[in-house]
RNA sequence: GAGCCGCUAGCUCAGGGGUAGAGCAUCUGACUUUUAAUCAGAGGGUCGAGGGUUCAAAUCCCUCGCGGCUCACCA
């Protein structure tokens, strides 16, 4: 601990606070306290009671909270408490709570945690307010908080130190209440629906399931390397084919890679699978939990972001990949065409693409440098090419693509789902097409699993399958602007300066 | 990884070569319905770190750290 000489003149007058708080016989870091009220009943309850009739009632109340704000004048105070509901004002008299107790609150901080007793009222101006009778110190605060007026603006700080962001600006408590409503719909949605909800590992022998960088950890006791998982995919195929016929999972994935607004290296992914489905009842079943949740959350489908007005009702577009690309550029990659004739339309129309680059390929580029950041109201892009969709069934009309969507809202993408690969055979293709990839120097291309393929060659039923990331559904829904207003604690690098 | 911007008191911010400022917060005093309470006084700083230029650097230059945004990467 610092020595008293290093410390500000706030935090030695906070010690020297405590101190005498000991000396007088009292504990500054109390334990239980049992209320009766807090302050979102005080406001449901009181709120359109009319002063005199307030005054009559008499309610006698026991709160506890967070001190606020202290407006101290004489012989008699205000004082504001903020507990997880809300704040209120308290308003403590000399003559109500005797000497001693007054004497406390002269000298206790915005910080601290205190009890009360009292009976609610309402002052001149009509603010529902606690007379207060009884007061006591529960927890010293040794710290002061934040500006009451200007709250913390400090990025960096706020992110390193949500806490304090939380105890000062409403507004990011409130997004995270709705981040968790959010996923509790989600959950109910889909147990209505009998989907089965499991825990899978997160430590995976192989990182696969999607294309990324995993992180690396090791196992001491089986000396082992293991990798955080990437993708929940393919432990959850492993129990449809184990007979769960409608599973999902919301948990932690982990990415190896760069950190921006929309990126954090671990996120929430919902994957979910239904046996017998295909890819049309996928989209059934996201555009109606999309719609179930914003109506249940909001109250609305229709919702601000960016600048966009968009509207999460169901019966979204759905566009083939091939007809989205032609619709933006003119150019028509439906006709038969080798890999050459592919990339000498990129050099013609400006997208750009690598030399090994196949006919797939250049398609997935045409869209994702020509359409994607154009597309605004809810659209489901199907059939991407079977070179990027290695988990995929392929198109029996086309098999050049694949049984496959991507949702997209507000040039994002929000879902990625299939009409799952179940042949053993196939699959064992699309791995080995992936290790060529891998050997070419791609490094995010997945690696032949073995035991995945043991799985599936004791038969898979069709099966349609989802994934959808949580944190930019909430983003959608809570007008943030970035990743870290979604995630409590953000990843942040060290710092070593620590004051 | 690249570019741009930022880092000054606990918090929010001014100050851009000439002795470090304000508001809130803190401390002392006054005040029994205030609410960004008010009034009077006081204390509080390694100006992100290190180097350089200069008689003189928070300020100009270089390196580094941390953060934000944009781009790249991320099917």
């Amino acid at each position: 601990m610092a020595q008293e000489v290093d410390l500000t003149d706030q935090l030695q007058a906070r010690r020297e606070k405590l101190r005498e708080l000991f000396e007088q016989g009292i504990n500054p870091f109390g334990g239980r306290f049992e209320r009766t009220h807090d302050t979102g009943k005080i406001r449901s309850l009181y709120s359109d009671t009319e002063t005199d009739k307030l005054e009559e009632m008499n309610v006698a109340v026991v709160m506890a909270g967070r001190l606020m704000a202290k407006r101290r004048k004489g012989k008699a105070g205000f004082a504001d408490i903020q507990d997880f509901e809300g704040r209120i004002q308290l308003y403590i008299r000399k003559d109500s709570v005797g000497d001693e107790q007054y004497e406390i609150f002269k000298h206790i901080d915005i910080g601290d945690f205190v009890g009360v007793e009292g009976t609610v009222f309402k002052t001149h101006v009509g603010e529902l307010s606690i007379k207060v009778t009884n007061f006591c110190i529960l927890s010293k605060a040794l710290r002061p908080l934040p500006d009451k007026f200007h709250g913390l603006k400090d990025v960096e700080q706020r992110y390193r130190q949500r806490y304090l962001d939380l105890i000062v600006n409403p507004e990011v408590k409130q997004t995270f209440i709705l981040r968790s409503k959010i996923v509790k719909t989600v959950r109910d949605y889909l147990d209505s629906l009998n989907y089965l909800e499991v825990e899978t590992p997160t430590m995976h022998s192989i990182a696969g399931g999607a294309a990324a960088r995993p992180f690396i950890t090791h196992h001491n006791a089986l000396d082992m390397d293991l990798y955080m998982r990437i993708a929940i995919e393919l432990h959850l195929k492993r129990l449809i084919i184990g007979g769960f016929e409608k599973v999902y999972e919301i948990g932690r994935v982990y990415r190896n890679e760069g950190i921006d607004t929309k990126h954090n290296p671990e996120f929430t992914m919902l994957e979910l699978y239904a046996s017998y489905y295909d890819l049309r009842d996928i989209m059934d079943v996201t555009e109606n939990l999309f719609a179930y949740v914003a109506e249940k959350v909001l109250g609305k489908t229709t919702i601000e972001y960016e600048n966009n007005v968009i509207d999460l009702k169901s019966g979204w577009r759905r566009l083939h990949m091939v007809d989205a690309v032609k619709e933006a550029t003119g150019v028509d990659f439906w006709p038969q065409m080798s890999d050459e004739q592919a990339r000498q339309l990129a050099a013609e129309h400006g997208v750009s693409v690598a030399p090994d680059m196949t006919f797939g390929h250049v398609v997935n580029e045409f869209f994702e440098q020509k359409v994607e950041d154009t597309i605004v109201q809810p659209t489901f892009i199907t059939g991407h090419p079977v070179v990027i969709s290695p988990l995929a069934k392929k198109d029996p009309k086309d098999e050049r693509f694949s049984d496959r969507f991507e949702l997209f809202i507000g040039g994002r993408e929000y879902a990625n789902a299939f009409s799952e690969l179940n042949d053993p055979i196939d699959q064992r293709e699309r791995f080995e097409q992936q290790m060529r990839e891998r050997e070419a120097g791609n490094d995010e291309a997945q690696i032949i699993d073995e035991d995945f393929l043991e799985a599936m060659e004791y038969g898979m039923p069709p099966t349609g399958g989802l994934g959808i990331g949580i944190d930019r559904l909430v983003m959608l829904l809570t007008h943030s602007a970035s990743i870290r207003d979604v995630l409590l604690f953000p990843q942040m690098r060290v710092r070593d300066d620590k004051k």
